[in-house]
DNA sequence: TTCATTTCTTAACATCGTGTTGATTTATTC
DNA sequence: GAATAAATCAACACGATGTTAAGAAATGAA
């Protein structure tokens, strides 16, 4: 049930049992709140007997915080390849891949931090690029005010997140080599357009 | 039921429902996802008679939309009493009664804002301070790119709400006068701790 | 205070989604 | 091809839901 098996995620019909239930998911989610989509209709919509359901996850909570913990272990891998920058360095690279990330689980993001969403997965992954920028520019701190730092980094991920936000759901996205660049101006040259 | 007429919400009956109803569900999702709220346990948690909650909401999810549309309104009512600034000012003022108007609604904006709370508030919120952002700062706009000045009031006003979700659950929070002063350095001088 | 009005309570009801079960069929791996 | 594992199907008890009608309690206005 909630045992992931080695075997469970190598069988073929697992995968597709799942990934259907995945796409259906995403799908509703564009139209309810996932608080009242039923565990029936999810299935009637992925066209998976709903008892089958059952054989993979507790409930639709359980489903999602599994299909979270799967894409944040995969979010946190690869921010974490990247080295501690030189002095100089801007966060272009690390931003290009957060960017390119989302771009490849587009669906996924979109679901997620829609308006239909799930709010404690945007605080996740907002407080894994929290933690990952402090640790990258740990030493470009001013050391006089901790708090300050603290308050610092919670402005930026949350500003690029919002960044994702903005550019997910942008009738003509950019590409993320854009968006990345732009936000690698946004937290180096400062903000404010009257600069 | 859905239908507020002037009487509901005059009767001390109501007010007192309401209210209970209210911080009932703030309690309940300190501890538990809003999802699995039962209309059953919220009623048990307010020692309200459940037939009761279905004279005053449709379901959860009307109750809580209902909330935070009055709360809405005020945000929206408060920041609108802004005039467009002179040139050279800085958003502190704006940004002082914004941190205040959550200091005085605390408990609904760690429910609403918190880690089982609701995305699409955080959304629309966040959406209202942008807007008016834009709104009072259009002038400095730098004409040549009008998609970046998007993206520009994305990053700031998700950065403060991101500073706002810090401070609400720090452990012994700043007067919202230090944070104000704090929001508006970032946004004129710029984010990076390096400058 | 009194009285008409409105809200809250109580208990009962049918309905629907839930989560589980056992037997059967289908698909996959080796 | 045979053994294994997953998906289907039907059926089940259970609990939350949303609604109803009648009675009790609280309110605001005269």
């Amino acid at each position: 049930m909630t045992t992931l098996s080695a075997s469970m995620k190598s069988d073929r019909r697992v995968r597709r049992t799942r990934q259907l239930l995945a796409n259906a998911l995403f799908t509703l989610m564009k139209e309810k709140s996932y608080n009242d989509i039923t565990v029936k209709e999810l299935c009637e919509a992925a066209d998976i007997n709903r008892g089958t359901f059952y054989l993979h996850y507790k409930d639709i909570d359980d489903m999602v915080e599994q299909i979270e913990q799967e894409i944040l272990a995969q979010f946190e891998a690869l921010i974490c390849t990247h080295a501690p920058a030189s002095p100089d360095d801007a966060p272009d690279r690390l931003f290009l891949d957060m960017f390119r990330f989302a771009e490849e689980n587009r669906d996924l993001y979109a679901a997620l931090l829609g308006k239909n969403g799930d709010l404690s997965f945007l605080r996740k992954i907002k407080e894994l690029s929290r933690r990952r920028l402090m640790e990258l520019y740990a030493d470009r701190l001013p050391e006089k005010d901790l708090v300050r730092f603290d308050y610092f980094y919670s402005f930026i991920s949350s500003g690029c997140i919002g960044l994702i936000e903005h550019w997910l759901f942008s009738p003509n996205p950019e590409p993320a080599e854009k968006i990345a660049a732009l936000a690698t101006d946004l937290v180096i040259a400062g903000v404010h357009p009257a600069r």
